[in-house]
DNA sequence: TAGATTGTTAATCGATTAACAATC
DNA sequence: TAGATTGTTAATCGATTAACAATC
């Protein structure tokens, strides 16, 4: 398998998203043109996004149930990934309960609050625990997978914990921008983006020109 | 003010949050080279980026306060926004909580479920109202943005009866693509894509080649 | 075969970078 | 002035599109 461009992979959950729907509506094959369409975007470039990543049959499109499998591949959606959430505000309580992660073969197997009168608690599956248990469970299970929904001014200094304790990912959702060694992978994931993009959008409309 | 290029615009709020930061402690002047070493981009993208945002005082850098009040601006972020909510489900009751929609103006004032026995309550700030009661608050408060949390399946409908209320903005947490008239504005926010990008990253780091 | 489809190429577009010019 | 900084330009890089070739 090659290696795929990030705004491919990106798009892969949209094709999966569709792919899954007409899966389950009994759909064997489906042409670039119909992906297209349903996305918004140039057929060509569905042709060039499932190039390496689609079951294709020539004069009738792309294999449903195969493209799905391999997306699923790709993607290591059926590797079961352990990971600690850390922070159990609102945010935390939010990811402990989505359930969208399961597909994805995320399992989140503790929540950790520096709140002790919160240690206890299930939310959804997951119990949470006093942040002092945090480095000996991540070590104990090999968890190398860790959720960051502290508040802001905790962040950096709660990520360093996690990467003394063993984690080598961290998906970051303060909007804090992490130091980490080089090893140590990160993803920033910020409400606040999206919410500036779409007030920029909408001052732009409401007061045009 | 000129139209910004969309990939400016997204950095925005990460400026902000420097210059934030940089503001509390203080500072008055902050350089191109700084910032860029701190968000770990080219610091000719940051003169880019700043040139018809920033306050900028030749040899000494961009001024901090005014800096900040500039990108506040542009971004709408002061003229305050009234949205209401769809589906108080577990990511819905998060970004009820969640406290950073306030930096952007927004306020969230009513938000609807379809499951009556959650009506009454408060969550944060906000009370949840039965979903029969969204069309009349909508029109009698003249919202225009709406953020869709419901589950997938109830997604476009959903979308629909906002749209016919007469709301213009939805911002869109569910992974269903909405086909909405061109004059109505739609951002959508998908978990699964940022959680498909950093299962792609750990499955080639894991498994390599 | 004819026709529907995917594959591939070259052209285009836009964002980023690197280097230097301009400024105070 | 010298020096620190921002402004601007051209080069580069990468993603997307459009058009056509190849396939069964």
């Amino acid at each position: 398998m090659r290696v795929l461009s990030l705004t491919t992979v990106k798009r892969l959950p949209n094709y999966y998203q569709i792919i899954k729907d007409l899966h389950g509506r009994g759909r064997e094959y489906v042409s670039c043109d119909r992906l297209a369409k349903l996305l918004g975007i140039a057929p060509g470039l569905v042709r060039k996004d499932l190039a390496e990543v689609a079951a294709k049959v020539q004069k009738v499109g792309y294999h449903v149930p195969d493209t799905l499998r391999n997306i699923q591949e790709i993607l290591g959606m059926h590797n079961s990934k352990q990971a600690v959430l850390v922070g159990v505000g609102s945010l935390g309580q939010a990811l402990l309960n989505y359930r969208g992660f399961d597909d994805y073969g995320f399992k989140i197997v503790a929540a950790f609050d520096t709140d002790a009168t919160k240690a206890g608690q299930f939310i959804g599956q997951t119990e949470v625990l006093p942040v002092s248990l945090m480095p000996g469970l991540i070590r104990r299970l090999y968890v190398k997978i860790a959720v960051l929904t502290v508040p802001a001014d905790q962040a950096k200094t709660t990520a360093a914990e996690l990467i003394k304790a063993g984690i080598e990912a961290i998906w970051n959702f303060t909007p804090e921008s992490l130091e980490v060694p080089s090893d140590i992978l990160v993803r920033n994931e910020d409400l606040g983006v999206g919410l500036a993009l779409l007030s920029y959008e909408l001052e732009r409309r409401i007061m045009p020109k």
